[in-house]
DNA sequence: AACTATTTATAAGA
DNA sequence: TTCTTATAAATAGTT
């Protein structure tokens, strides 16, 4: 779409690569909006250049659009007890099953990783209060904000263990009835 | 881009609504492809009809990109403890601070999502191994296989609490120095 | 960043 | 849906 034909093949000047790259990005970002506002549609575009730095365009939000792909991604196409099931769901090879561990397996160790980063940023935070910008230095308003904030944090992070702890029980249960086999 | 010149506004006909998609979509994935292989960069796609229909464009995967967008995308630029840290990060301000645990929030909210799903397929897979599979049914392999995924599994969950536990404790710890203020 | 000569995408129509 | 084609839009090479 210019002056001249080029293949799709790497663009091996690395400074022209860099310029190919910005004004691609922005036309791919922009086909994007124009898709998710003509067809109602969600969208989410991710790129990660070499060097690392990501780029994003989302609507309404990379976040959204791509969690809900993940969890779907995920969700198991097996029967869920109290549910009525189609014959052909019940005709569900192992293989099948096996691979919806893996899956669930993988998604555990992005979570892990996940985990490392936030304990992380607790720590950051913690310190960053305690030492770094003292509590005085704060006003009444921003104190009471952050408190909520961590409130909310440390209730959010309650729930979820206990969701965690729920699905090791059932885990262990599955784990024990293939042991009997 | 076609016979006429179209505003970028949401097309009322259902009907060339879902063939413009369909034309645009294919036309955004072509685009997406072509980034990825001129620029060596790692790109990913992913679109939601109005009918909830995914439809997805990766390289080198869709939850590859995603979840290395993720994963970064809450790292916090804060300080952390026992590295050097420049004199511009020790002027963080508080409302950065404040935006950063907001986003550990939404984060886990979007956690306990993916959990609830977990743990459904775990019920699901349970289910499917003790009622509709009759365990006499699968031959050894296909039994030792999935015993192993199960015990890995069951490992990171474990090591999951625990970290959640921790941070937990982190949590707490920094509320208590709030409310000292 | 801007500027065009071209190529590519695509809106209508069949 | 798939194809055709006139036209709008994107962009490669250049300044």
């Amino acid at each position: 779409m210019g002056r001249r034909k080029i293949e799709i093949k790497m663009v091996k000047d690395s400074s022209s690569r860099q310029v190919t790259l910005s004004k691609r990005r922005t036309g791919l970002f922009k086909k994007a909006n124009e898709l998710a506002t003509l067809c109602a549609v969600q969208v989410a575009i991710v790129v990660f250049s070499p060097g690392g730095k990501p780029y994003s365009f989302g609507h309404p939000s990379v976040e959204a659009v791509t969690e809900r792909f993940l969890n779907q991604a995920g969700k198991p196409k097996v029967s869920i007890p109290g549910q009525v099931v189609e014959q052909s769901q019940q005709d569900v090879k192992v293989g099948k099953l096996n691979r919806q561990l893996n899956t669930m397996l993988k998604r555990l160790q992005a979570k892990t990783k996940q985990g490392e980063v936030l304990r992380e940023a607790v720590r950051a935070s913690c310190q960053e209060l305690t030492h770094q910008k003292p509590v005085n230095e704060l006003n009444r308003d921003e104190l009471l904000e952050m408190k909520e904030s961590m409130e909310k944090l440390r209730e959010k992070i309650k729930g979820r263990v206990s969701e965690i702890e729920a699905s090791s029980s059932l885990l262990l249960l599955s784990n024990i009835a293939v042991k009997q086999a």
